[in-house]
DNA sequence: TTGATTACTTGTCATATGACAAGTGTATTC
DNA sequence: GAATACACTTGTCATATGACAAGTAATCAA
């Protein structure tokens, strides 16, 4: 009996009958990735997503001045997919990278578009997770507007702990828009307390 | 016969069959909005999205201090939706409003749900239009961490020009993530010709 | 262990943009 | 047509953050 680990809260007993959980959670492949290795890479089409059982990792792409800007982090439970390459089929903007050692769960495309126009319910529990990496992409993108480099970060602290804790301080700066120099103030204004 | 308009352009015949653009357009209700009239408000449950035939509009909400900021604007062809609050069947934190009067193709979300899982596609189209604005609002998420203040408005000025123009500044401002004053005084950096 | 990257901190100074307030011009309303 | 609100401009000054550079500390490779 294969342990399906994570996978087995993503999809489970509540949203999905015992016959579909077979039929999806078997075609998933388990793959392991070294610290530093390329989930993908710029300018390739991409043909998997992935969820994490273990490991973290980020996703960036390179702005006209050559500098590196994550765009997301990925940690244990979470989805890993560059959704305009996936469903566009067209070459991503952004490298996916392990941040540490990592182990996921595989899909390729072919068998997404399989399973998401013959089982209802992978279909709206994938359209579920495209609109809520949609809600949590716009509530950044609000954030850079509306609060202070420090409010983002403070948020960001309450609700991913583990990636502002785990995650070089540059990388979480070019997401939070702020360079690496503010940042670094930033968590000593804080430490000072306020 | 009736006229569907942009709906023609929208969905064409080449991607559906003739029977199933009949099914698909003959859902749509024709509706007309009057200029400051709202299509969704704040905390309300989004059931329903438009498109627009003939018409500007805009998408705001407000931030922790009581300011407006515009998240989108949309013009003839364009698709009017809060992607996570019709979906999430959550409460919407935007309000939609008209900038002119209008007329817009309504569908609902019953009527949406029945086409996308008896249509495959309604279905494919539905999914890459949402993944197109995923695209869109990633863009537009990164532009505010890279570029200048200058080089949004320019942007905006040459990929959609009639709403640069239309739009009232301090609409735009909002959505470009600076105030109105700095973008009359980069209005008139622009017109001194750099 | 040593040397070399990488990660982070901190100083000085520059700059993009904000806050506030006052002004002009243009619509809209009664 | 006067009154009112709105749209935009512009001045002065404040401030969050960037650019650059130097330094310390931590990690990694051989």
């Amino acid at each position: 009996m294969i342990d399906y680990g994570v996978l087995n809260n993503i999809f489970s007993e509540e949203h999905f009958s015992k016959e579909e959980l077979e039929t999806i959670l078997s075609k998933f492949t388990k793959l392991s990735y070294s610290k530093g290795e390329n989930l993908l890479e710029i300018n390739r089409n991409s043909n998997h997503y992935w969820y994490i059982e273990e490991g973290l990792v980020r996703s960036y792409l390179i702005d006209y001045e050559g500098n590196e800007v994550c765009t997301g982090f990925s940690a244990k439970g979470d989805i890993i997919i560059d959704w305009p390459s996936f469903f566009m089929r067209t070459p991503t903007k952004e490298t996916i990278e392990a941040l540490s050692d990592c182990i996921c769960w595989q899909l390729d495309f072919e068998t997404f578009q399989q399973l998401f126009h013959s089982v209802e319910n992978f279909r709206e529990s994938g359209r579920a997770r495209l609109v809520q990496s949609y809600f949590e992409l716009k509530a950044h993108s609000t954030s850079l507007i509306t609060d202070l480099a420090k409010d983002r970060y403070l948020n960001l602290l309450s609700t991913k702990k583990e990636i502002a804790q785990k995650v070089p301080l540059k990388m979480l700066a070019s997401y939070l828009g702020i360079t690496d120099s503010s940042l670094s103030r930033i968590r000593k204004e804080i430490a000072r307390g306020k």
